[in-house]
RNA sequence: GGCAUCGUGGCCGAGUGGCUAGGCAGAGCUCUGCAAAAGCUUGUACAGCGGUUCGAAUCCGCUCGAUGCCUCCA
């Protein structure tokens, strides 16, 4: 048993986290399309539920967690000629659609391994469930849920709100979304414009295709998060996630297909990370306000003035709540990375702190209010101010202020390296370079920082300033403490 | 237009009835050959108006503003 308590979006409240099963946990976590490349938003969601998880493991919890990749299914847009997104790009590039899928799925998982997130237990695709999606399709026909025309199945949204309630998590009405509902082009085959596709014909240039019942064609995109979560955690397991926007209709529709054929809710808590913005509006790939997480890393775009590290960037996400919008900018990065830099700069200095005495500060309740934090539907942001906390007696050890016994070190350093490592899944640097390379380096900058010493106690400061000025131009920052120099490396 | 969410000090961002959030920036001081880092000191902010209350940033109402969803989107 846990404190652990989550905000659940169907009914917007926070709520003790039971799962349904005793220390197992089910968690499902709508992945991305791969049709481009993933940017910087798309990177914080994924973020958000790597904490989750991270903290549900953590807690004891033995976690599977799937997520999908969406490589098939995704339209354009609700039009019956509208075209996979897959395919689109695939014919725009001259490729196969797999080629695009592996492309961008590389893509995925380079990027989000740079910000140090664990990988899923499961990450099915859809287009590796197509047997699994046609036969759930099969079993929303035979409940009177779905209905053919043309080759296409449509869900009969109307028709399962006579007996669920249609909207229950987004907080909508079927005839509120009828009356506001768009008339689009090209919906004929529908019954209903609210309605939507479970399986659709392929047109003929259409090249993602499979065999069905009812025509050559391919699964609708709500379709497949049913499909494999149901077959993967159960006909009810315990979190879905994804981003807010998902929230209506695609995670509408999801509940739909899964209650109208297992009559029970599929999902016991629905969790949404909230948007990044950039300039004030969300980032999109359509509106084509986004920007990559590479370009951020390299400096080369054209919002930032300087390059911001995978964990930087990180931790800038980890100090705003999952849940709310996170507006992103070279100010509040800047902000961030130094707040970043500081952190870990104490826990480096912790280790080289001597024990002796005992400190006033309490470090069980300061451990508890860490619990405590996180225990509130996973708020990093109060963590994060904890650990400052934590900070600031580090700092003051090393001017020697206050004191710390063995044991008191022992927790401290145990406690900052778990909530710091394995919790936020922060790294304590971004070198890509290996060991032997980086031990050269510190052999090479260790030497330097001898001769600069000696030039030092011969009063020789320029020689000392020369060669600190230097290897600040390279990146490699000095600083003198009372007893000798110690350096980091802000870039390579 | 409908449905949501939100509006916190110079900036970012927690908090949700009385008790210091935190980070960054700014000011002063200490340390230092200088710098950097660090420490100490320093800021009574909660969109506006009204209401409830002994007491509201926190609850209620209205107004204004922003964002998201309503069509693909993490």
């Amino acid at each position: 048993m846990t404190n652990l308590k989550v905000y659940n979006t169907l009914n917007s409240k926070k709520e003790k986290f039971i799962p349904i099963t005793d220390g197992k946990v089910g968690m499902y976590i709508c992945g991305p399309t791969v049709y481009s490349n993933i940017h910087l938003g798309n990177c914080r969601t994924f973020i958000s539920f790597d904490l989750i998880y991270r903290y549900l493991k953590h807690l004891g919890f033995k976690v599977r967690y799937v997520r999908n990749i969406t490589d098939a299914g995704h339209l354009e847009n609700d039009e019956d000629v509208s075209e996979d997104k897959i395919v689109k790009k695939a014919r725009l590039e001259n490729l196969e659609p797999m080629e695009i899928v592996q492309r961008y799925t590389l893509d995925f998982h380079d990027t989000l391994a740079k910000f140090n997130t664990l990988p899923p237990s499961i990450e099915p695709t859809a287009t590796g469930h197509i047997v699994e999606q046609i036969e759930f399709i099969k079993k929303i026909i035979k409940e009177g849920f779905g209905y053919e025309v043309n080759g296409s199945i449509y869900f009969d949204v109307h028709k399962f709100n006579m007996s669920n309630n249609y909207g229950k998590l987004s907080g909508r009405k079927l005839e509120d979304l009828v009356h506001n509902t768009r008339s689009l082009e090209g919906q004929n085959d529908k019954k209903n414009p609210q309605d939507f596709a479970l399986w659709k014909k392929a047109e003929p240039r259409h090249i993602m295709r499979w065999n069905s019942p009812w025509s050559d064609g391919f699964p609708g995109w709500h379709l497949e998060c049913t499909a494999m979560s149901t077959k993967y955690l159960g006909e009810s397991f315990d979190i879905h996630g994804g981003g807010l926007d998902l929230k209506f209709p695609h995670h509408e529709c999801e509940i739909a297909q899964a209650e109208s054929v297992n009559k029970k809710p599929p999902v016991k808590y629905w969790l949404h990370a909230n948007m990044m913005t950039l300039d004030g509006k969300k980032m999109a790939k359509s509106t084509g306000n986004n920007i990559l997480p590479s370009d951020v890393f390299s400096g080369n775009n054209n919002k930032f003035s300087k390059p911001f590290s995978p964990s930087v960037v990180k931790f800038f996400f980890l100090q705003a709540h999952y849940r709310s919008i996170l507006d992103i900018s070279e100010v509040a990065l800047s902000a961030s990375e130094k707040g970043y830099n500081k952190l870990i700069g104490a826990i480096k200095t912790l280790d080289s702190i001597t024990e002796k005495g005992k400190a006033k500060f309490n470090i069980n309740k300061w451990n508890e209010d860490c619990y405590k934090a996180m225990d509130d539907d996973f708020n990093s942001p109060v963590l994060i101010a904890n650990l400052f906390e934590a900070v600031k007696l580090i700092n003051k050890l090393k001017t020697n202020e206050g004191s710390l016994s063995k044991d008191q070190k022992l927790i401290l350093s145990t406690q900052l390296n778990l909530f710091v490592f394995e919790i936020l899944g922060l790294k304590s640097n971004d070198s890509s370079k290996s060991n032997n390379q980086s031990n050269t380096l510190e052999e090479a900058i260790k030497l330097l920082m001898k001769l600069r010493h000696n030039a030092r106690l011969n009063k020789d400061f320029k020689t000392a300033d020369l060669i600190r000025d230097e290897l600040s131009s390279i990146g490699i920052n000095l600083k003198d403490e009372k007893e000798n120099s110690s350096f980091s490396i802000t870039r390579k």
